[in-house]
DNA sequence: AATGAATGAGCATTCATTCAT
DNA sequence: TATGAATGAATGCTCATTCAT
């Protein structure tokens, strides 16, 4: 989750111009992924959709694969980056998770394409989502887990529960609200749907 | 949730036989789907593995990507019409709930090839996806809502949760108990969530 | 230059057709390389000469690189089992070296777009030179080398005369030869090079 | 092998600037060519080699192939114009052919680079090969046959053999101890091979 | 039903060449 | 002159699917 971003923002203009281009193919490519499916999209759909030739992807990425690979790895790297900003402001376990929650369904719910290709396409592979397992992926379950055993100790949380069980639950929860989010027909804001997966994540559906 | 298989069961000995050789490519593709992704398996991956020659599958299947749709299609036949069977027998809303997440997870948890298939290569396709969404899908999310529902008739559950959106997070904490499991490197039995996933669920985080 | 001919002839009918197949492409690769060279030529180009799909061909070669390593192989192990039965049956080093030239000089004048591939296409690749030459060119030219020795032994070759050096010459003027007859613009038959080359490498140009 | 050089020698300092880049490119394909062969060496190596950009290299020549053919016209032309002003100096047919044979070795056994080229990339195409026989190669080839006639005439050499062919064989024998020397992954001096060539040549391998 | 040889459409990638700067 | 980013034509190889046996 805290890979940097590789392009640079305030560079001289040629690399202004490199990483215009850069970023077109990858939202060109996330548009097109999205759409198709990665492996049903071609790389010349992509060039196309981008408004270069060919040739000039390879210019820019290795391989189609990498493309994909990139795509995550950006919008990972923004995520946390802003996300670790906002969070460093809040003590409040409850309030973190709650702003963890948001940010989530923010951030994906602000780019439907992006949206597609996190939940859908990336799943695609075994292979990237191990590796993902090990790397990125851990380390956001691993702030998740960390905020919940801080509200245990506050003795906020209920002490019966395992972290690194609850952590996974609340990102199972949001997970699948942006995925039924995706793949839903009808248009509804997906932000407001943190606040019921807390509502219930905190309180259960047991009356007191 | 409720396709019907179409494999005949009861057919004469003949359909028997072709029932045999469909379930076997059936299994090998499990196979072969779960360790290399449906992409990168060839359809001769699977003859071999299955021990029939390459234009056999096509006396079977019509293409490639009938074959895992019917992978699926199976799977939650019979997953449906074991559950069907065995939720008929209990009504309490909260022990409904809690043979569900255990039926979901036994089935799963007692074929990792499986598992993997559904969890991982099946999201590949975001039209699948998509069908899934309308058809099966929906079908099993209603009725861990019509449950919610009920237990918040009998005043069990809470009211001011909507079933609609407590379904879909209990699917998906039970769905990430599956995926992690599925890429775990270390190996432990996955029906004990449903234990810890039900604890949360019904009771939250929150200390009372 | 001992390599077996891999194609069996005397098999079951299965095994005839592979093998006419895969001579036929063989054959029709010969034929493209010869005319334009093994780097502008296309696999699409030796399909078609042979009258098959693109395809096939990848279902009796692995590359168009074996495709150009089996014409020479293939060639080869037919010219050493021949030229070895032939030479079983002299003794005299004189008759036995003219019986090498003749046999070579006839097996590439035989047949004008093999020797095109061998003497023009095989040399473009320096690693494909250096292997042949550890492999079956060193023992061609041992053949050779050795039957001079024989020669000097019996005192009827000079002694002054480093035989694997005099080997060289005599193949490099063969091997000049055919080159010249492939390049040339006219056309005249090869074998009896044999004999001009031979009174040279025998009796020297000097009047004595 | 007479085939004027383009570059201008002795042209005004713009024009020498411009020689030397054309000859940097010029050595430092023959560099690259010798080492990946000329269809698996990049445009891109070569200006690299030379260390200036990729499009500069079109500022000197129209092709990757035009590069190819100057390397050898260069070079040939060198070998003829140091060659002719040598044999002037000699009157004996015998000193001429020796001495042929030693400029021959000494040119490529002092450049292997170059020699490598020469002798296996440059026969990768036959259409080359072709111009070459009309062109450069017939008339050194001529050369030699020349000299051949002259010693028959002088009571030298034998009458009963062909001049044109001896010339061949001559050079084939030349031909194929370059060839052996450029293969081999021994390191040992080209030129005295001339010696034994020329004995060979000249008196034949026979006991008188 | 079963086979497996044959098909041929499809595609990622390379690289010689161009051209705006 | 020199640059090097951009181009886009070109092609080896794969593999789902077919069909004669």
């Amino acid at each position: 989750m805290m890979r940097m971003l590789k392009a640079v923002r305030n560079g001289p203009p040629t690399r202004a111009v490199v990483t215009d281009k850069r970023e077109a193919i990858l939202r060109a490519a996330t548009k097109v992924f999205a759409s198709k499916g990665y492996f049903n999209s071609k790389v010349a759909d992509i060039a196309a959709e981008a408004g270069i030739a060919d040739g000039t992807v390879y210019l820019y990425f290795k391989s189609k694969d990498e493309i994909l690979h990139s795509i995550f790895d950006q919008a990972m790297a923004e995520f946390i980056s802003e996300g670790k900003k906002e969070l460093a402001l809040i003590n409040d376990p409850k309030a973190k998770l709650t702003k963890i929650a948001e940010l989530h369904l923010e951030k994906l719910g602000a780019d439907r394409d992006l949206a597609i290709v996190c939940q859908v396409e990336l799943r695609g592979s075994t292979k990237f989502m191990q590796d993902f397992s090990e790397a990125g992926f851990a380390e956001y379950l691993d702030i998740i887990r960390q905020t919940i055993t801080d509200g245990q100790k506050a003795g906020i949380f209920r002490d019966d529960i395992k972290p690194v069980v609850a952590a996974k639950i609340l990102y199972g929860a949001l997970d699948e609200m942006v995925t039924n989010w995706v793949l839903s027909k009808k248009s509804y804001p997906l932000p407001p749907m943190a606040c019921e997966v807390l509502k219930l994540f905190f309180g259960g559906v047991l009356v007191k």
